[in-house]
RNA sequence: CGGGGUAUAGCGCAGCCUGGUAGCGCGUCUGCUUCGGGAGCAGAAGGCCGUAGGUUCGAAUCCUGCUACCCCGACCA
């Protein structure tokens, strides 16, 4: 039996591939590859609760890594954490025509406040029955609107620059871990401004934000966009996106920004009164990104030997594995406490002194964990102040010298490590970003081979909503760059005159 | 919600057709020997065979109901 997510151990299949025995090839199948290469990581397990997922420390301490650098770039920004709660009144959700479409097929609902014993176990006490039903969020603009209503009256208590950091639910159809989960964590940054453009270049700050923070932490290119109306988050003016392309040429939408114009501060009447003293609803922007990410960074650069990270959010950024016999044990683990000494605090290094494992148990282990660098020391390196040094990305062994300048070495070999990560990205999305002049040809591509269109296009929802039905390629976004190339041709699709640059692809 | 499948040890599976003491691999535990690329030997623990009923002297095995999960389709950060 398949568990959950399909995270049971793959490691007594049929046909084991000659590279690793555990791990699905991508190229035989990339969806069961994704799955082993977080077993094999060991970053999440099954929930007991269907669509759900418990991350584990190793998965984790990514997403740790990866909320602690946001969270300094939201400060750097002006930006200061509160938090809302997780119960919203029902009546919040339908405040909002578009808002209540988008979400309300998704929402967990919360209908009593105690159980009762039975003899077949506990129930909800009907006796209990809440007055208003409680929603759990599904994002919090409803609850936070209804506050910043009682928090703003002028000009002079905006903006408001809030972010929170929590977990919400939508109960999704279908899950995937990290890409899909019907509770996942994120921040949601919620704004208030006394201006349509102070809002809109927020929009813009906030998209900017993550491009720059994908690009530099986790090594992933985007392409910052504008969705199309249809993929427009529920309630916005405009949705702007950062999307990053998988190994198999897949879309992953990587955060979004949302200008909200004036939406949520009229269904929730948040009004202030400007410097002229007249009364003037409120302009707001929203903006987020998930745990999502972490799917992210696996899917765009692991390898067919499991997890491979980006140095910036490894939990483990250097291993050292001692090699000894008996005799020489404490020598070498004192030699590898010298070596982790001099590495930290700068270098987040651990030294596996396991004993009932061999050296290249261990080697393994850390590999498909994604560890960016191991150092293989044994009494010949004791011996001779050296250490070996091999990394993830492959290629042979080096020899180290340990010295004062260790520490700089290595923290070079990781800046280029995350630097090979990100040109290996690039490069990758570059060769597999094409464009066509033919709904014909974009299908024959797709096809034989996933990739991303480049086409002028005729915005019309209905065409949109066909070629979604008819090949499952979706607009990505209308890319914020090279928008003037639309001018004066026509739509690949309809032959019309092109009103946009579209991306299209398939998208998880 | 429609179609297809599965349910036996922590995980992966066999056993079921042809009813008769529940097995294998991995993992786990103990001990000894190992240790520069996935260790070897010896011993051990661990299962109401998803659940409720039926047939039978006897059910993991045959029959029926239920439940859960997986895959494929309709929704989505």
């Amino acid at each position: 039996m398949r568990e959950r997510f399909g995270l049971a151990s793959p490691a007594t299949r049929s046909e084991p591939p000659m590279s690793s025995p555990r791990i699905t090839p991508r190229a035989q199948d990339y969806s069961r590859w994704y799955q082993d290469v977080i077993a094999e990581a060991d970053l999440v397990d099954a929930s007991p609760v269907r669509g759900c997922m418990v991350i584990k420390p190793h998965g984790y301490a990514i997403w740790e890594a990866i909320r602690d650098d946001l969270d300094a770039r939201f400060k750097a920004t002006g930006h200061v954490n509160a938090y809302f709660p997780l119960f919203i009144p029902q009546s919040f959700l339908s405040k909002e025509a578009e808002h209540v479409e988008g979400f309300a097929k998704e929402c967990a609902v919360v209908t009593h406040h105690r159980l009762k014993a039975t003899p077949e176990g506990v129930i909800p006490d009907p006796d209990a029955r809440l007055e208003e039903p409680l929603v759990v969020r599904p994002t919090s603009e409803t609850i936070i609107w209804h506050m910043y209503g009682r928090w703003i009256s002028s000009w002079r208590d905006l903006p408001i620059l809030i972010n929170q950091w929590a977990n919400v639910v939508r109960w999704e159809m279908r899950t995937r871990p990290f890409l899909r989960t019907a509770e996942f964590l994120w921040q949601e940054g919620h704004t208030a401004h006394a201006s349509s453009e102070e809002a809109q270049e927020e929009t813009r700050r906030m998209l900017d934000v993550y491009r720059d923070f994908s690009e530099q932490i986790l090594a992933l290119p985007v392409v910052r966009g504008v969705k199309s109306a249809s993929e427009r988050f529920a309630g916005a003016i405009d949705t702007y996106t950062i999307e990053g392309m998988m190994q198999n040429g897949w879309a992953l939408q990587c955060g979004t920004s949302h200008f909200l114009g004036q939406n949520f501060a009229k269904a929730f009447e948040v009004t202030f009164q400007n410097k002229e003293g007249q009364l003037e609803h409120v302009w707001a922007t929203s903006w987020g990104v998930s745990t999502r990410l972490v799917g992210a960074v696996i899917m765009a650069h692991s390898d067919d030997d499991g997890l491979v990270l980006p140095p910036k959010v490894a939990p483990i950024q250097v291993v050292i594995v001692p090699i000894y016999k008996a005799e020489t044990r404490q020598t070498v683990i004192d030699y590898c406490e010298r070596i982790a000494a001099s590495l930290r605090p700068g270098i987040r290094v651990r030294i596996d002194d396991r004993e009932n494992l061999k050296p290249g148990a261990k080697y393994f282990e850390w590999e498909r964990k994604g560890v960016p660098f191991r150092l293989e020391v044994g009494p010949r390196d004791v011996e001779a102040g050296t250490a070996m040094v091999k990394s993830r990305l492959g290629g042979d062994k080096g020899s180290l010298t340990v010295d004062e300048g260790l520490g700089a070495v290595v923290q070079g070999m990781l800046d280029a490590f995350q630097q090979a990560l990100y040109d290996r990205a690039l490069a990758a999305r570059t060769e597999r970003t094409v464009e066509v002049d033919s709904y014909e040809a974009l299908k024959a591509r797709l096809e034989s081979d996933a990739a991303w269109f480049l086409v002028p296009w005729a915005d019309d929802a209905e065409n949109e909503a066909f070629i979604k039905t008819d090949c499952k390629a979706t607009i990505r976004c209308f890319p914020l760059e090279g928008q003037e190339q639309a001018q004066g041709r026509t739509c690949f699709y309809s032959g019309r005159p092109a009103t946009h640059m579209a991306i299209f692809a398939r998208a998880y």
